[in-house]
DNA sequence: CCAAAAGTGTTGTTGTTACACCCATGC
DNA sequence: GCATGGGTGTAACAACAACACTTTTGG
C-alpha cells in the first residue's frame, strides 16, 4: 500500500509594535473543515517548489505578506492532525514589522488580522500548539540574537527596542545596564536625529548596522542578552 | 494535479566512547539508488504512525538500536534530494552508548556501522549536509545542557565527563574549573566507589541524578555550560 | 511649573579564570 | 622509583546588578 500523506508548511509570522506588543499574523479560513476559524497562514506545497518557496507563496497568497526573515520551526506529523486526511506540516516563523504591509485576505482566506499574543482567539487544528512552540523559540533566540533588526523601525528611539525586549522576555530590564550591554556590542549606532513621540524628551534615533552585525557573528561572537 | 510527495524520517544517531570519541551510526543500503552507499537509517513514514514512531520503527529494522533519547532536528525537502521521486525527510537525532547494542543490519541495509565524525565515508542523497547539521545543533546542545546523561556510562569517573566535552567543544578545559561548574548545579552525585582503567590512580565513580536535573531544568535553572 | 519620558556613572558583589603541586596505583 | 592519570584551593580580575537624579520638551 503507498503511502498517502500531504505535506503543508505553515507560517507563525511576528509583528512588532510599540503600542500593541507582539502579535501574530492570522487568516480566517474560508472553507470547511474549520470553516471560518482563525488560522496561521499555509497550505500544500506543489510538486516543484522548496518548502521555504511554498511558505512565501502561501504567505503572499492569502494575507499579502512578504516576509524578509524566515527561518524553519518544528514538523508536527501526528496521524490525526488534520481531520480529512494525514497531512504533515513543516512550520516556519518570521518576523515584521506590521505597519510594512497592508493586509489583503485572498484564496482560502476570508479575512487577515494581526493579533496580540496574549489575546488569541480559537485556532484551527493544532495551530495553538504551533503557535506556542514558536513563542517558546522567539523569547529563546532573543536571549542570543538581537531580534530587533526584523521588528523595529530602520531608525528608532532606543526605548523601542527597551520595550521589545521587556514585552517578550515579559521582564523589567534596568535601562542603563540594558543600553550599556547593548551598546557594547557596537551593532548599534546613535544617529544625529531626534524624535518626539507624544510627550516627554525627545529621544535620540538608533539604527542597527547589519554590517557590523554579520562581521561579528561570523567570527563566531557570542550575543549572550541573557538579562 | 495532486499532490505527489513521500514523507521519510532519518536518525543521525551519536555514540561516544572515551577511546574513540563521537560516532554516528550508518547503514549500508542494500538497494538503488546510492545502492552500497552509506546512508542514515531512514525511510518513509506509515500512514497510521506518528513521524516518532516512523524514526523508532526504522532504526530498530536497520540497524537493531533502540534509542532513548530522540529529537527533532530539521525538515529537509529541496525538491532534487531524491533521484526517484520528490521525499521531504523530517529528520531526528539521537544520544546513545555504542557499548549497549549489539548491531544488526536487516531489511535495506546490508551493514550497519559506527563512523567516528571526523572519518565519515561519502553518504548517499543529502546526509552530509544533515549530519553536519545535526553535529551543530549537538554541539550548540551541549552548551547549556549536560548531554553526558545519555552517553556516558550509568557510573563514570569525572574524567570520561570532561573527555566527553572536549572531544565535542575541540577545546581544552581546565580540570578544576569544570568539575566545580559542574558539581555546583548539583545533579550529579559522587559514589563511594573507585574504578582504575589501564594505569594511574584510580578514580572515583559519578553518576548523574536525573530526578534533581529534571526538577532544576523545570524550575527553568539554566544551565549555562558555555566553557 | 508640572508631567512625562529620555538620558546618564559609580560602586559593591559575584562569578570566572588562571594556575601547580600532591596522591594512589601498576609495573 | 617512575610513569600515569586523579585529585585539590586560592587569588586576581572581569562582569553584572543595583541604584536616583537631571534634562528636555509640551501643555
Amino acid at each position: 500500500m503507498p503511502q498517502s500523506i500531504k505535506v503543508a508548511v505553515d507560517a507563525v509570522v511576528f509583528g512588532y509594535d510599540a503600542e500593541e506588543g507582539v502579535s501574530v499574523l492570522l487568516i480566517k479560513r474560508k472553507f470547511e473543515p474549520f470553516q471560518k476559524f482563525w488560522a496561521l497562514p499555509g497550505g500544500l506545497v506543489k510538486d516543484d517548489e522548496s518548502l521555504e518557496e511554498a511558505v512565501r507563496r502561501e504567505l503572499k497568497e492569502e494575507s499579502g505578506v512578504d516576509v524578509t526573515y524566515l527561518e524553519q520551526l518544528y514538523s508536527f506529523g501526528k496521524p490525526d492532525r488534520d481531520p480529512r486526511n494525514r497531512v504533515v506540516s513543516i512550520t516556519y516563523y518570521g518576523l515584521v514589522r506590521p505597519k510594512d504591509y497592508q493586509l489583503s485576505a485572498q484564496t482560502d482566506a476570508e479575512d487577515v488580522a494581526w493579533f496580540n499574543i496574549s489575546r488569541l482567539p480559537k485556532l484551527a487544528f493544532d495551530h495553538k500548539q504551533i503557535v506556542e512552540t514558536a513563542i517558546k523559540r522567539l523569547r529563546g533566540k532573543l536571549a542570543y540574537e538581537p531580534v530587533g533588526f526584523e521588528l523595529l523601525d530602520k531608525k528608532f528611539p532606543f526605548s523601542d527596542l527597551e520595550k521589545l525586549y521587556q514585552t517578550l522576555l515579559a521582564t523589567q530590564l534596568d535601562r542603563r545596564n540594558f543600553k550599556k550591554r547593548i551598546m557594547s556590542y557596537g551593532f548599534l549606532e546613535e544617529l544625529d536625529e531626534n524624535v518626539q513621540r507624544s510627550v516627554g524628551r525627545p529621544a535620540a534615533l538608533f539604527q542597527f548596522n547589519r554590517k557590523k552585525y554579520f562581521e561579528l557573528k561570523d567570527k563566531g561572537y557570542n550575543f549572550d542578552l541573557f538579562l
